[in-house]
DNA sequence: GTGTTAACGTAGCATAGGCTACATTTTGTT
DNA sequence: AACAAAATGTAGCCTATGCTACGTTAACAC
């Protein structure tokens, strides 16, 4: 097969992007499907630890939607190797899924230990670094890390 | 007319939200709406300012979609009550649209300073600033910019 | 082993945001 | 005024993410 990769725009899309903010906006809408993923791999990975495997419904109350909603996106995540499952079993991560669960988890928890390192109250640090964590940047994320080890002394 | 608003979800959506964290996802996934509101009330805003008036190309170049999308998603603006439009002319922000661009802009300088003044590179510093600001409640605005006036003595 | 219930899967709808291709209107040139 | 080019609008397709309603399978009680 052809391999039917996603293809990018090659018309008017992508001969206008002339302003350099259209490249930061460009990138923050390509960000967008990988945060799912990001949350699901995190969620089961999750799961997994505490109960010892992750079932759809559960996930579906982890995530807050509907159990049909993980059923289409799980199938999705399946596609893009992140996960593996089969029929009426529970949901495993492949070796990528717990790299990317590993990675967001530590991301988030930086994250949040540095907004509340900033004195904001626990229930608003929690729902900002949920937002905030898919949308930092290594280079972003490490100066967070070196902010709060001075802060932590 | 019975006031077609967005429905919220009833069922199993409704009855599973136990999991406290999946409150914050919730909030997260709604605030994707305003998000785009907000990007296009900040690029008309400049535009008009730039150059007297917003067309539909010069948003489009600026924020790197065709004008397809663009000539889609002010038509939901307007419905919104945000942008006013008329067919083949200059789109124009409401006052309601003129106060989100005003509050966008600032949010947006505060989170950029912000990380600048935490030693990030400006490009990464324009591209993170772009995904986060959108996710930054007023308390951890409020600490972004008391950060950064103690950082700026 | 049968039957109920909970979990899971499937069908089908809606919205939103991308796109290309093509039609129409304005604008600007000659 | 007529034409060419640029801007805008329309049609139609795709993917992603929600949902409800309903069918099917697996788990568990008895």
């Amino acid at each position: 097969m052809p391999s039917r990769k996603k293809p990018r725009p090659t018309g008017e899309a992508r001969r206008k992007q002339r302003d350099p903010r259209a490249l930061s906006l460009v990138q923050t809408r390509r960000q967008h499907a990988r945060e799912i993923a990001e949350d699901y791999a995190e969620a089961i990975a999750e799961l997994i630890a505490d109960r010892g495997e992750a079932r759809v419904v559960d996930l579906a109350a982890r995530l807050g939607v509907t159990h049909v909603t993980v059923h289409r996106t799980v199938a999705r995540l399946q596609k893009a190797g992140f996960v593996s499952s089969r029929p009426y079993r529970a949901i495993d991560l492949t070796r990528r899924g717990r790299a990317l669960a590993t990675t967001s988890r530590s991301r988030h928890e930086t994250v949040l230990q540095f907004l509340l390192s900033l004195g904001i109250p626990e229930h608003v640090a929690n729902t900002d670094a949920e937002g905030i964590e898919h949308h930092v940047s290594p280079e972003t994320l490490a100066a967070f890390a070196s902010a709060l080890k001075k802060s932590g002394l």
